[in-house]
RNA sequence: CGCGGGGUGGAGCAGUCUGGAAGCUCGUCGGGCUCAUAACCCGAAGGUCACAGGUUCAAAUCCUGUCCCCGCAACCA
């Protein structure tokens, strides 16, 4: 953080710019998706402060919860030891990646966890929150309640045991009253929510349809923040998550905010992926005008980056860390291919071997070869000086051109926030490059004693145009912006500058070895590579691969031998079986246990097909209470085998046995 | 009939709002060049723009219907 530093000792009366990423959950390690939004936002940072803005860039963890507390407990740490470990693994990640985020903020930060209980007191005095209940059931061992519609024919839906009626005292936020001025602002503001294609998702189906009150506080799990007035309760998800916003910059509901959120608020941008629009573009807002304050300017729900090569298939060991990424490629490839490969509205795609592609084809062959032969050709013909001449030739002007061109195309995409594009342009100046090389032929120049001049010339141009290449790369690859200028002995000149062209002093030596800034790598290697870290597990099922994995799940309370007699199984043949309509993952089979028939449901469409299905023998829960699902009846249960990436195997007899013999 | 996005040469995408000769990057093939990281430059092949109708002088683009993929929501007994 020595360049957040550093621009803290800046002159004051820049325009300021705050921006936000999403806060991550702390509950593991972040993959490649997660930090494609933390490299995004990073670029746009460090743009914006080329750019001369004066910007405060946030992002940090979301440390609370009932799944982190359930961790821990795994885990056999506190919530508290968990989250610090996690949370580290996080900022390490994001610093692993150079990104020059100016605070990481933290929701178990002192200073946040008390600005939210006083935030909460003031909704409540001011009656926005008020005290309800959840209506429904209540499954004791799970200590989880139910709403009607969750429930599984009055039973628990995660352990099928009895629940019992009841209440549970729960504080709500009214968001119906602020609704319609939220649709206003909508409407008025087209710029609020990007891209807009997500705009019409978020009235559609929320604003217009009518607001839910949302739930803001529990009482079934403890690590939360307490609510100050009524201590049995934790401030539930949003309000204490959406929050870090303004507490990290110093926001005070009693009156006392700092000076930095007077200046800093409201946020200039809130970068988040897609899937949580909604509670950035609707629940935030809300809370906003309730506290009376302006609203963020600009949300921006990026899409995903997804990996490639089909679906899990099991434990193909195909999910990507950056760190490994980091590994194979380097920090500036794998900020450059996820900035690159990622469109703007449609989600992005990233494998082994495009992630080899993009390396080899852009950054080796395009960018590292150019700035290598230009270099090697100044040592070769000029003991590595740089020299105008000006003895200009008929297709300097085009390249000139482009190199003045560049600059004003990259801030374009960048107001737009396309930054997949703005890289894309950088790159169109280096291809011009290769090309002029091509038309000026410097090695026929060198031959040429009456024509030094103009191959000094050439390669003046070169260097300049690798010059304003290289700066505005800034923002996108910093540590490879920072070696090209190196080489070249460059000297920033800022944005600002870069409407003249011919600042690279002339006279200028560059570096005698030029460093190679990109390796090309071979696709074989690197898959080979792959494997030897992560084996494939044989897609015909190895028998028991033997201890590579290892699944444990949370334990249920012990039970007696009663309860377990309570629950009959029996062997059930698959006599038909079709596919549910209007449902995704639904088929319903036709199952004869001894001389009956019994309909049954389940949601496994995905992993089975409905014809093979038929004649299966499997495992059949046959006491379970029949219940309707999407509408279908389902008079049992099959059951199946999960592993942690949602794989399933239908339990089936190992010997032959006939439909209604007794599992027991 | 829950909401929304998408289906464009072998791969990844743009173009669709504001109809008017189908474009980019990579890969393939042929050629050129040799300063350079077997790199660079030029050229070519390859697409009925998911399918079927319709509007229009003209449709990837507008309208209607169908199929398939992907999110959200629901649901996974």
């Amino acid at each position: 953080m020595i360049l957040a530093e550093r621009r803290g000792l800046k002159k004051m009366e820049k325009k300021k710019y705050y921006m936000t990423t999403a806060i991550a959950y702390a509950s593991g390690k972040p993959h490649i998706g997660n930090t494609y939004e933390i490299v995004l936002a990073d670029s746009i940072a460090r743009f914006h402060r080329e750019q001369g803005y004066d910007v405060f860039f946030q992002t940090g963890t979301d440390e609370h919860g009932q799944k982190i507390e359930l961790k821990a407990k795994e885990a056999g740490v506190t919530p508290k030891e968990f989250v610090d470990q996690a949370a580290g693994e996080i900022r390490r990640i994001w610093d692993l990646m150079n990104t020059s985020y100016d605070k990481f903020m933290r929701t178990t930060d002192e200073e946040h966890e008390r600005q939210v209980q006083k935030i909460f007191k003031k909704l409540y005095d001011q009656g926005d929150i008020y005290k309800g209940y959840y209506e429904g059931m209540y499954c004791m061992p799970c200590e989880s309640f139910f709403t009607e519609s969750q429930l599984v024919d009055g039973k628990c839906p995660d352990c099928g045991r009895p629940v019992t009626p009841a209440r549970e005292e729960a504080y709500f936020f009214k968001m119906s009253k602020y609704a319609d001025r939220l649709i206003e602002h909508i409407n008025t503001h087209p710029e609020f929510i990007q891209p807009v294609s997500r705009k019409n998702e978020m009235m559609n189906n929320f604003l217009l349809p009518g607001l839910q009150d949302l739930c803001v506080s529990r009482t079934t799990f403890q690590w939360g923040i307490p609510v100050t007035f009524d201590p049995k309760h934790v401030t539930y998800v949003w309000l204490d998550a959406l929050t870090n916003y303004i507490t990290g910059i110093g926001y005070d509901c009693g009156g006392s905010s700092t000076e930095q959120f007077v200046k800093d608020w409201p946020a200039d941008l809130h970068l988040i992926g897609k899937d949580i629009i909604r509670f950035h573009t609707i629940y935030w807002p809300i809370f906003l005008m309730a506290l009376d304050l302006p609203l963020p300017k600009q949300v921006f729900g990026h899409p995903w980056l997804l990996q490639g090569d089909g679906k899990m298939s099991k434990s193909k060991g195909n999910v990507l860390y950056a760190d490994e990424l980091v590994d194979f490629f380097g920090v500036d490839a794998v900020r450059y291919f996820v900035l690159h490969e990622m469109p703007f509205e449609n989600d992005g795609v990233i494998s082994w071997e495009l992630m080899v592609e993009r390396l080899n084809s852009d950054l080796a062959n395009t960018l590292g070869n150019l700035v290598n032969r230009t270099i090697s050709m100044t040592n070769k013909y000029f003991g590595g000086v740089v020299k105008r001449t000006g003895a200009i030739g008929e297709v300097d002007a085009q390249l000139q051109e482009t190199a003045l061109e560049t600059p004003k195309k990259v801030a374009a995409s960048m107001d737009e926030l396309r930054v997949a594009d703005a890289i894309t342009e950088i790159f169109v100046l280096f291809k011009r490059c290769n090309k002029y090389i091509d038309e000026t032929m410097p090695w026929a120049l060198a031959k040429d004693e009456a024509k030094q001049d103009r191959l000094a010339e050439v390669l003046y141009n070169l260097t300049e145009c690798i010059a304003i290449g290289a700066e505005l790369l800034e923002a996108f690859m910093p540590e490879t912006s920072e070696k090209i200028l190196a080489q070249i002995n460059g000297k920033k000149r800022g944005l600002d500058a870069m409407g003249e062209y011919g600042q690279y002093v002339s006279g200028t030596k560059v570096t005698e070895k030029p460093e190679i800034l990109f390796a090309r790598l071979d696709l074989r290697e690197v898959l080979a590579k792959v494997e030897e870290l992560h084996p494939q597990a044989p897609e015909e099922k190895a028998e028991e691969p033997e201890g590579d994995s290892l699944i444990d799940i949370e334990a249920k309370p012990e039970i007696t031998f009663d309860d377990f007699e309570k629950l009959q199984f029996q062997v059930g043949e698959i006599i038909a079986c079709e596919e549910v309509k209007k449902s995704k993952k639904l088929l319903c089979s036709q199952v004869r246990i001894g001389s009956q028939v019994k309909q049954i449901v389940s949601g496994i469409k995905g992993h089975y097909s409905a014809e093979e299905m038929v004649g299966k023998k499997v495992m059949v829960l046959v006491n379970l209470k029949p219940a309707k699902l999407a509408g279908v009846l389902s008079e049992g249960m099959l059951l199946c085998a999960e592993d942690e990436q949602g794989e399933l195997a239908l339990m089936t007899p190992e010997k032959k046995m006939p439909a209604g013999a007794e599992i027991c």
